[in-house]
RNA sequence: GGGCGAUUGGCGCAGUGGUAGCGCAGCAGCUUUACACGCUGUGGGUCGGGGGUUCGAAUCCCUCAUCGCCCACCA
């Protein structure tokens, strides 16, 4: 027999088990195989970018997937766990162009054009792209590699354009001059989702403008001016809030040539160039009397007097408690602007170039310089002029670009809009807590009046008729709402509010980019070529020049067609993840068993970006939800809480993780500290914690492998067991490994009740307990208590109690003469045996890679079926807690808890006494024990055996010596005699100490049962608890008594 | 401004009404024939503050404080 080694190594175990199950096909999903004794199981994945490399977050993340998963396939499932990658546009397109700017080729994407340059994106994908996906291979991931999915792949690149065009056509998507939010680092508009806003410092200046009488042609139309009513009404608001002084300083001045005066408040001041009109609140009694009259806009200084003048507005979103209640009004730069700018017809400058430099319009001091530049020099004219009041810093929030991480750029232009489909049964869908279901009214169209039917009714679309995709039709009006049995289910479930309120408020989405890689817009559009001014080849469409739009699935062939140049924003694909990866919109067998998923497991970071919209998709394509349940993870950080990012260098390498620690050890660090939801601060400790859990594991093993092989004369009946012929493919892997386990020597042998012992039968019943707490724990999605609960098991109950215990049946000297005493033996083996076999499989989806070393190689695949643990133990059948059918033959009663443990609390207390005397655990010592009642002898046993005892005497009759050390415990009072050796006052310190404990303790529990309140509505079982915990401290304290006594008699 | 989390021994965290737990770190001892990636023992917490409900509160309610996240956003 080759030797075992005594650490695991999971270097020389985890590649070949993943190859073994990959040669298998044990990961692979087969929808012929679902009925109704085989139900499915369905999981995507959260397609990581194609770019990506393995995260601790995909880690969490995967590991999850993986333990459900597995678990699912135990449970006798067909499982799919679909992989995959994601094109993610911006992304990939700036690694790329990165690399190629890097190595000197190009600096600039122009200059290989479009074609050339999305071929070079091809060739980096095709070469470096899913490498993350061979490190969730390496993380133990059992997805079903054969059905891999990219977004680009031609048939999921298919089903974009088609729901693309589907949208079109139903009026969901609609094109329009929009204030977008236009990312100047990647010359690209974004969706809100896109932008995440920080907080900033910068300043808020004070400048002023000369209020002139200008012409009336551009002022504003109809501006009343206040009525006498409303100035009183808003005199007195005004005096209510006048305590305010500050406000009072600001307002109309009038100097001393008879020139009024106005100051404004912006942090923007090298926009001035686009201001289009000052608005003031036409309840603000301060400047009302001003509406209609003009400023001066103080840049570009260089214009003529007369086109200097814009109109001062009145209109109500101005906060006239903000800054000096007047505003600059910038309709082509500002969001909110831009609508005030629709209100009152104002014209739209836009001083900036899609880089954010700023134009000709902006003048000739601002000029090509950079925004923040042009602030600065804004500043710096302003100053010049005389008009800068004051500059006072200020904190304000900022959005800016997700991914290039630069202030984005409120910015006009043209862009693709959809107007979400399936809304309110996407909302519907999800249980809001415990108010449960949200009825819905009627079907969600769109409003027959809005920019989408506008802009369609006027181009003569193609009428050519695309097929309507599978799945419900959306546009059936007064679809019922989702009956409550389809609810989708969060986990935790505090996120469904946070999908609520977002599906409450939900604005257009903005779907076109302005990049080259990615799912090309499948519009084109026929322009008329005397509008198009000479030489000029627009870049961006301008409905100016076009007359026709053509829109289908199908490229227009006809004369003069011309492509949008744009493409869709990456979760435009995305959402279609759940079905566009299984086939759709043929109506496939994958998607009639797999349809829906049962589970997602994500992040919560991108529940807009991505669960809600696939949600919706879901419903309008599917006419269903795409998830049964939905799984928040919660965010990994380092350990002082910051989350882990490249820049800041706290994100630890999973793969050297894995290197060093082992995959399994990653993983059950990662879950054991994971509880559903919550953050993750990551410490290595925790795999370490982890690698030592495997050892741990392994040497259990280990140890009940030696017993087969140690002990003389043993398995009269398992001699065939052992040599019954191995698989022939696990024997060649199993030889082939060095220091791994190896042959498979261990047989189940019968349990024969008669032999049992109490140790046996507590094992048992704790093993009945992990059984129930992990499957409790997994079918509720609590994978840290799931660890928790295995943890504590094999660690505390298994290794440190019951195999100790063991030790007194193992290591009794075998007598030919006494078949007794090697029956118990067998049997103890039985028992060890059923418990690790359990164990094995209780641990496999949490530690795949240990538990199937362990499983075929100490055996426990033997005499199973193929399918049921024989060839794998991903297949082995998920452990049943104990029916009462097996708890009655065995005579397994939950009162062996209690005798067991009282057992371990002798040894518990001896150890203590040994302490106490500060005797070194390597003395064998005398111990007596006066029993209150008559004990087995294997208890016996056991308990000299773990005290290591040179002799443990029970003797109802025992007279302590003086000097010997006494304690308390559940089963008598116990002796450690030391012949003179103890320390009498440091004795007496000690039992007083326990003494006063034990008497508090009684104090608290007689006070409790004192109280009629209590003893009169509290329960049963609880009075009864505590009756039972008073008369144990009441037991242990006479006995401490007793030694006080003796000691001083 | 609105919403949501968190606050428990030195550190990181479990614990949703019934004797406060785990891991790490600390201390003391141990080459006990599976494991030093181990074993045994041990110190350390009035569960953020205050109030309330209850026979009983870390746990439920109110309130305050601190930290964090999300959404909205006033130049």
């Amino acid at each position: 027999m080759s030797e075992i080694s005594k650490a695991y190594e999971p270097q020389s175990v985890e590649s070949k088990w993943y190859q073994f199950w990959f040669d298998h096909n044990c990961f692979t999903a087969d929808p012929a195989r679902v009925s109704d004794t085989r139900p499915a199981y369905s999981i995507v994945i959260p397609p990581p970018n194609v770019t990506g490399v393995l995260t601790l977050g995909h880690v969490l993340n995967n590991t999850i997937q993986d333990i459900l998963a597995r678990k699912a396939r135990m449970d006798g499932k067909e499982v799919l766990w679909l992989p995959g990658t994601d094109h993610a546009g911006i992304a990939t397109q700036t690694v790329v162009e990165r690399t190629l700017k890097k190595s000197g080729e190009i600096k600039h994407r122009n200059d290989l054009g479009r074609e050339k340059f999305l071929e070079r994106v091809w060739e980096w994908k095709e070469k470096h792209g899913g490498i993350i996906l061979q490190q969730l291979k390496a993380l133990g991931a059992s997805c079903d590699w054969t059905r891999t999915r990219f977004t680009m792949d031609p048939e999921y690149s298919r089903c974009v354009t088609r729901v693309f065009v589907d949208l079109y056509k139903k009026g969901y998507i609609y094109r329009g001059k929009r204030m977008v939010n236009w990312c100047p680092a990647s010359l690209t508009a974004l969706s809100d989702e896109e932008v995440i806003m920080k907080e900033q410092k910068g300043a808020l200046y004070y400048f002023k403008v000369e209020v002139a009488d200008g012409t009336s042609s551009c002022s504003s139309r109809g501006n009343e001016a206040p009525s006498d009513r409303t100035a009183e009404m808003d005199q007195s608001l005004l005096t209510s809030a006048a305590t305010n002084e500050e406000r009072r300083t600001f307002g109309p001045v009038i100097d001393h040539e008879g020139r009024t005066w106005l100051t404004i408040a912006t942090t923007r001041p090298e926009t001035i160039p686009g201001d289009t009109a000052v608005a003031v609140n036409p309840r603000d009694p301060r400047y009302a009397h001003l509406i209609g009259k003009h400023i001066l806009r103080p840049l570009p200084a260089e214009l003529p007097r007369e086109q200097k003048l814009i109109p001062i507005i009145g209109d109500e979103h101005v906060d006239f408690e903000f800054g000096t209640g007047v505003l600059k009004v910038t309709p082509a730069h500002d969001k909110a602007d831009f609508e005030i700018g629709q209100r009152h017809k104002l014209a739209v400058v836009d001083i900036m170039n899609p880089d954010a430099t700023m134009n000709d319009l902006a003048g000739a001091d601002l000029r090509g310089l950079d925004r923040f530049k042009a602030r600065k020099v804004a500043v710096e004219k302003l100053t010049e002029l005389g008009t800068l009041e004051k500059e006072e810093p200020y904190t304000n929030n900022v959005g800016y670009s997700e991914r290039a991480d630069v202030p984005i750029e409120p910015r006009l232009s043209e862009q693709w809009f959809l107007k979400y489909p399936s809304v309110q049964q996407a909302q519907a869908c999800v249980a809001l807590g415990s108010t449960g279901y949200q009825p819905v009214p009627s079907g969600n169209l769109p409003d027959g009046t809005g920019e989408a039917s506008r802009k369609q009714s006027g181009v003569a679309s193609s009428s050519s008729a695309s097929s309507i995709p599978v799945g419900g039709s959306p546009t059936g009006a007064g679809r019922l709402p989702v009956p409550p049995t389809e609810a989708m289910k969060f986990y935790p479930e505090r996120w469904a509010k946070v999908y609520d309120h977002w599906m409450t408020g939900i604005q257009d989405w903005c779907i076109s980019r302005q990049l080259w890689w990615g799912h090309r817009i499948p519009v084109w559009y026929r322009r008329d070529p005397q509008a198009l001014p000479p030489g000029k080849h627009p870049s961006n469409l301008d409905d100016a020049y076009a007359v026709e739009i053509y829109c289908d699935i199908e490229p227009s062939q006809g004369e003069g067609w011309i492509q949008d140049p744009d493409v869709l924003d990456t979760w435009f694909s995305s959402w279609l993840w759940p079905f566009a990866t299984m086939g759709w919109p043929e109506n496939t067998e994958t998607l009639k068993k797999f349809y829906p998923t049962t589970d997602l497991v994500t992040g919560p970071d991108i529940i807009f970006f991505w669960v809600a919209r696939m949600i919706m998709a879901g419903y309008e394509w599917m006419g269903e939800m795409p998830f049964r349940n939905v799984y928040f993870t919660g965010i990994i950080r380092d350990k002082q809480g910051r989350k882990m990012s490249k820049s800041l260098g706290n994100s630890p390498d999973p793969l050297d993780l894995i290197n060093q620690y082992g995959a399994d050890a990653l993983r059950f660090g990662i879950m054991r500290s994971a509880p559903q939801g919550q953050d993750l601060l990551f410490d290595e400790q925790s795999v370490e914690l982890g690698r030592n859990f495997c050892n741990k594991l392994w040497n259990a093993c280990r140890f009940r492998q030696m017993q087969s092989q140690s002990a003389p004369g043993v398995s009269p009946g398992q001699g065939s067991e052992q040599s019954s012929p191995a698989e022939n493919s696990n024997t060649s892997t199993r030889q082939d490994a060095g220091g791994t386990l190896s042959g498979g020597t261990l047989f189940e042998g019968e349990i024969r009740p008669e032999f049992l012992t109490s140790d046996d039968k507590w094992i048992l019943l704790k093993l009945d307990q992990a059984i129930r707490e992990v499957t409790d724990a997994l079918n509720n999605y609590k994978f840290n208590e799931a660890a928790n609960a295995l943890y504590r098991f094999f660690w505390s109950e298994y290794c440190d109690w019951y195999v100790e215990a063991t030790k007194a049946v193992l290591q009794a000297p075998l007598d030919p003469k006494n078949p007794r005493a090697a029956a118990r033996r067998e049997n103890t083996l039985a028992v060890m045996d059923f418990v690790l076999g359990n164990t094995l499989r209780l641990f496999h989806p949490f530690l795949p890679f240990i538990t199937e070393e362990l499983w075929q190689g100490m055996g426990f695949n033997h005499d199973l079926p193929k399918d049921q643990g024989g060839d794998t133990i991903m297949f082995a059948r998920w452990p049943k807690a104990f029916d009462a059918d097996f708890r009655d033959h065995y005579a397994i009663d939950d009162c062996y808890l209690e005798r067991v443990e009282n057992k371990y609390e002798v040894v518990r207390v001896g150890r203590n006494l040994r302490r106490e005397a500060r005797i070194a655990g390597n003395v064998k010592l005398r111990f007596v024990l006066k029993p209150l009642a008559d004990l087995p002898p294997h208890d016996i046993e056991v308990m000299k055996l773990l005290l290591n005892a040179e002799s443990f005497e029970v003797n109802p009759e025992f007279i302590a010596p003086k000097a010997s050390l006494r304690a308390a415990s559940p089963l008598g009072e116990l002796y450690l005699p030391l012949e003179g050796l103890i320390d009498v006052a440091a004795e007496r310190t000690r039992l007083e100490k326990e003494a006063a404990k034990f008497t508090a303790e009684i104090e608290k529990v007689v006070a409790k049962l004192g109280n009629p309140n209590f003893t009169q509505k509290v329960p049963q079982q609880v009075l009864r608890e505590h009756e039972q915990r008073l008369s144990d401290w009441q037991s242990k304290l006479a006995q401490v008594k007793a030694a006080l006594d003796a000691l001083a008699g």
